[in-house]
DNA sequence: TCTGGGGTCCTAGGACCC
DNA sequence: TCTGGGGTCCTAGGACCC
């Protein structure tokens, strides 16, 4: 095969670094005890499979898989169940990427547990060296198993991943184009980064099998079937990066979104979950300094109860963008009542802020808002939120909340087995006995 | 009893303008 | 009686990712 491989004074290199099982891998820093073992992580409300170890993968348990499903296999395996502990993994993640931050200028974290190393610039002589090194350095100060893809483009770097994980091996080097050829041959089509459910059998059916089949198709053919991204990515199979590591930039949009604990008809009480929504919302705005103008919020019942699912969708536009909880209460509750439908059995409810504007990028004042008015209340809430946000990050979360999010919530997700949160609450350390 | 949650990018088509 | 064509912008929805 012949690939083109890019500008020889300055080819691209990447490394991928991808923890591996990476919510079992944290678990299992603080306990020991589910090494060798299968493992699995729940969803909120413990619903289904969202990280699994080894052990389990090989019991056969999917991706996503409802624990429903398996549940014969827990007690015939001795399958260790754990709710998902989110302030734990990120945490770990954060201490992951800053350690690999040592080992490159340009780190692009993608995932709670993937991050790209841009390489290209630093002219190593030995890259298996180099991997090994991260690859210690991560299991020794974390704890952490992780691989390494190193490859020309991402794609490749990707696949170059996946193939090393099947080995077993901690790390692949596939710089040149001929060590490719392998990896590609042995790569499912649908398991190649951009190729999703659609896109997969429409291909199949036009003799695409593996990566390697697709690598050596024409870009432009490619954009003719797949748009851009197909020609993007045929390219990038083939040695040439199109996918640089991406700036640091501003979130555009924000979600949060949760089942509830037990299925809901009241308002009342799907309001207090929006409500809570709302403030977590609030939260992370003023975390990364950003304002939303508007809000979507849907309220939905389940989609496997076998009636006709119900979604409804209500908006609220903001005078001006905001970032303050009351506000998004106020709002949020409003575009409920245009979502909420009675006579419904819900399921879940979330709330969406899009086309978020940075603080400090924000300047035009409301026209109809007089300027002394509007700074006298901004002020004044832009100092509680503050507050609030300073006790909850200091006692935890939710030491102070909003009344509005229901005092004993029946919204509540369920969480049977959660892990402490080892490294982010001083209550829940780990204790040396 | 029981089926997650949070993102980004691209495209087609409509609205609108000249 | 005749009723263009090209451009931009916006949005919803689809597809993908983890």
């Amino acid at each position: 095969m012949s690939f083109t491989v890019c500008a020889i004074n300055s080819p691209s290199l990447f490394a991928l670094v991808d923890g591996n099982n990476f919510f079992v891998s944290c678990e299992r820093v603080f306990n020991p005890s589910l090494n060798n073992k299968p493992v699995i992580v729940l969803s909120s409300n413990d619903g289904c499979a969202i990280a699994r170890s080894n052990e389990a993968k090989a019991l056969g348990i999917a991706m996503a898989a409802p624990l429903h499903t398996f549940a014969h296999l827990i007690k015939t395996h001795g399958i260790k169940t754990l709710s998902c502990n989110f302030e734990l993994y990120g945490d770990m993640s954060n201490r992951m990427m800053h350690t690999l931050q040592r080992f490159a200028p340009d780190v692009d974290i993608y995932s709670i547990d993937e991050a790209f190393l841009d390489i290209s610039r630093l002219n190593h002589n030995d890259y298996s060296l180099f991997a090994q090194s991260i690859y210690d350095t991560i299991l020794k100060h974390i704890g952490l198993p992780i691989t390494i893809g190193v490859a020309r483009t991402k794609t490749l770097a990707k696949i170059a991943n996946r193939t090393a994980k099947k080995q077993q091996k901690p790390y692949l080097i596939m710089t040149a184009p001929e060590d490719a050829t392998h990896a590609l041959q042995t790569t499912d089509l649908s398991s190649v980064w951009g190729i999703g459910r659609a896109l997969a059998p429409k291909l199949k059916k036009l003799g695409i099998y593996t990566a390697y089949d697709l690598a050596i198709k024409d870009p432009m053919w490619a954009r003719k079937v797949m748009g851009l991204s197909g020609e993007r990515l045929v390219r990038e199979l083939q040695g040439i990066a199109c996918y640089e590591n991406r700036e640091e930039t501003n979130k555009k949009s924000i979600q949060v979104t949760r089942s509830f604990g037990a299925r809901l008809k009241e308002f009342n009480d799907i309001a207090e979950a929006i409500s809570a929504h709302a403030t977590r919302l609030g939260e992370q705005l003023r975390q990364k300094r950003l304002l939303a103008p508007a809000l979507s919020v849907f309220c939905r019942t389940s989609l496997y109860s076998g009636s006709t699912p119900y979604n409804g969708i209500g908006i609220i536009a903001f005078d001006t963008p905001t970032n303050d909880t009351s506000t998004l209460i106020k709002g949020a509750l409003h575009a409920l009542r245009q979502a909420f439908q009675p006579g419904h059995i819900y399921q879940s409810a979330g709330i969406h802020a899009l086309d978020l504007v940075s603080e400090g990028a924000f300047k035009q004042k409301n026209l109809f808002i007089p300027p002394k008015k509007e700074s006298e209340t901004s002020t004044h809430s832009k100092k509680l939120n503050q507050a609030i946000d300073s006790l909850n990050q200091h006692y935890g979360k939710n030491t102070l909340f909003w009344a509005s999010s229901g005092i004993n919530p029946r919204y509540q997700v369920r969480q049977n087995n959660r892990s402490p949160r080892y490294t982010t609450r001083w209550e829940e350390l780990p204790m040396v006995r």
